[in-house]
RNA sequence: CUGCCCGUAGCUCAACCGGAUAGAGCACCAGUUUUCUAAACUGGGGGUUACAGGUUCGAUUCCUGUCGGGCAGGCCA
């Protein structure tokens, strides 16, 4: 419709300008409902090149417009807008066209089945998933389902650092705890995670449990000085309670790539000599620099240090550059803004390789982190300190479908307040509810109508006129505009304001109207509305990741 | 001290590439159910968009500065 109204407005232009790119045209969906289906402030930016005011631009292309049958009235609005509003026939095609398009209705093939790669959790097998991971998995599983709707061929990834000091300090942790030292003793490991979990790990490495970790079988040989099975068995211990965590949260991953593989394969080693190849590299106080400066870094980091043992962004090159050989042009990173001192490092190492890659890729999504409120008290979140609020019981208190509603419904780039007792207590109030409960409505009229709801079809003369028939109209054909733009800006809090919205005029036409009426015609047309707002709240729910429920 | 992000109603958040009267929810006040689910709806009060300048037809949005919050600035990850 946009680009019908483009060209529309476009063949006026030539006749009136000697202009020849219709890219002046710009088609807005206008906030307020009295201002129509479409506007443009085409007249505004006209009137300077014309020297003319806005409104009187505004009348000469209203003469010349050519009469369509799917615009009912333009109107001039305010400083010069031109207000489109869409004639009946307009709307009821809409309506038919997402009774036809069922679960197809919103997507589109503009990836045109070119692969993209969404990196996302990466978190540290250190610990169980905190709220911080699952604002991380939240956003980067709906990215990944948006750019699935877009037509791209998604590969999700998770990323271990399964291979840096952190999992000593883990082993020594266990190790400790093994030997009963209390995490508050001078004993305990100075870097060490002195959360409950660690007992746990201890607990089952002593009795010699079996873990079942991606298909392997880990089994613990349960002795104290057994430095690597102790490390395979914790790390196989956390990865494991990661991943039902992420099954918990509706989460899952094509792929898992492992930092220790990268130093296996002998990647890292390749990455540094051909770094020092390029001659981006200088030793230093017996340490290998990488001049990161020379690709926009703010100081030289090293690369290789003293002790021979390389810093972690070294071997997050190598695994970019394997992101990068797989074939994927586009890749998202998504991670906590803790780690965007990151995204300079890996770019410049990159950049050193000289293998041709864009200096702007990966593309990263960096969310801020997130405070957790419990009883009017910060929780802090700490896996060192021990205070932890999991994931898991975050799930356990408000459910997966609040959980990841919350943690999604907002932009990525805003610092969150996550307030337990809310999210808990609201549980009536909870926009995630309202969403569904508009969708269960729906589906109980249907039901008690009994029809066939898969021949449900709009006849293109039937006039709607209510107010909230015109908004609900509104909302429904805005959507695939949604999801197209919270792709292309990775926002995909967008969807889950955009189904508030619209599950808001549903309710108000439910409480307006009755649908089940004598009057066979109106009941087809406002049984056909309320069904093609069903498929929308269906399939913008499915994109967050959330139920759909028929009854409540 | 330097870099990145943020600052919008009492609280939690929106606002499409710079657009029209800055919108929701919670909380507060007043109403709506013998009729398809009241987990809903309708109406009301609540704002100098942190502050000060600048750019232009037009700024919450872009630029500069100030203030405030968060995160980084390890041979930790």
């Amino acid at each position: 419709m946009k680009a019908y109204l483009t060209e529309l407005l476009f063949s006026v232009v030539k006749q009136i300008t000697d202009l020849t790119d219709s890219s002046i045209i710009v088609i807005d969906r206008p906030k307020i409902i009295s201002h129509g289906d479409f506007s443009t402030n085409l007249c505004l930016v006209l009137s300077k090149k014309l020297k003319k005011s806005p409104r009187a631009v505004a009348e000469i292309i209203l003469e010349k417009l050519p009469p369509s049958d799917l615009i009912n009235k333009i109107e001039i609005a305010g400083a010069g807008f031109l207000n489109f509003f869409l004639s009946s026939k307009a709307n009821n095609e809409i309506i038919n066209s997402v009774l036809n398009l069922k679960d197809f209705y919103g997507k589109n093939n503009t990836g045109g089945n070119q692969k993209i790669q969404i990196e996302f959790v990466s978190a540290n097998p250190t610990g169980p998933l905190h709220v911080g991971h699952g604002r991380g998995a939240a956003i980067g599983d709906c990215l990944a389902r948006l750019f699935e709707a877009s037509g791209w061929i998604v590969t999700r990834e998770f990323y271990y650092n399964d291979a840096g000091d952190q999992i000593n300090n883990l082993t020594y942790s266990v190790k400790a705890s093994c030997q009963n030292i209390p995490t508050n003793d001078s004993q305990f490991p100075a870097d060490g995670y002195h959360g409950a979990y660690i007992h746990d790990i201890a607990k089952a490495y002593l009795s010699k449990k079996t873990i079942e970790c991606q298909g392997q079988s880990i089994q613990a040989s349960g002795e104290i000085d057994d430095a690597k099975s102790m490390k395979e068995f914790s790390v196989a211990y956390l990865r494991n309670e990661q991943d039902q965590d992420l099954k918990a949260f509706r989460t899952k991953f094509d792929i898992y790539s492992l930092e220790s593989s990268f130093y296996k394969e002998g990647k890292v080693e390749m990455v540094i000599n051909k770094l020092i190849e390029e001659g981006h590299t200088y030793e230093k106080d017996g340490a290998l620099w990488l001049k990161t400066t020379n690709f926009g870094d703010d100081k030289d980091r090293v690369m290789k240090k003293t002790d021979g043992s390389y810093t972690y962004f070294i071997p997050d090159v190598a695994y970019h550059l394997d992101k990068w050989e797989r074939g994927f042009k586009k890749v998202i990173n998504e991670q906590g803004a803790d780690h965007h001192s990151t995204i300079s490092r890996v770019r410049a190492g990159l950049q050193g390789l000289n293998q041709n890659i864009p200096e702007d890729w990966p593309e990263y999504v960096l969310h801020q982190m997130i405070t957790v409120i419990k009883e009017n008290k910060e929780v802090k979140i700490s896996k060192r300190a021990g205070s932890y609020l999991t994931l898991r019981e975050l799930i356990d208190e408000v459910g997966c479908d609040a959980t990841r509603y919350f943690l999604v419904a907002r932009r990525s780039d805003s610092q969150l307040v996550f307030n337990i007792d809310l999210a808990k207590s609201q549980n009536n109030d909870n926009p995630v509810f309202y969403i569904q409960y508009a969708h269960a409505r729906i589906s109980k009229v249907l039901e008690q109508w009994g029809g066939d709801i898969s021949k449900l079809k709009l006849d293109t003369s039937f006039n709607f006129e209510s107010q909230a028939e015109l908004r609900l109209i509104k909302s429904i054909s805005i959507y695939p505009e949604i999801v197209s733009q919270a792709t292309k800006e990775l926002a995909p809090h967008q969807i889950a304001n955009f189904l508030k919205d619209c599950a808001a005029e549903l309710h108000s036409y439910y409480n307006e109207s009755k649908f089940l009426v004598e009057d066979e015609k109106i009941k087809i047309a406002r049984l056909s509305l309320i069904n093609s707002a069903k498929y929308v709240l269906r399939n913008g729910l499915h994109l967050l990741g959330i139920e759909a429920p028929k009854q409540m």
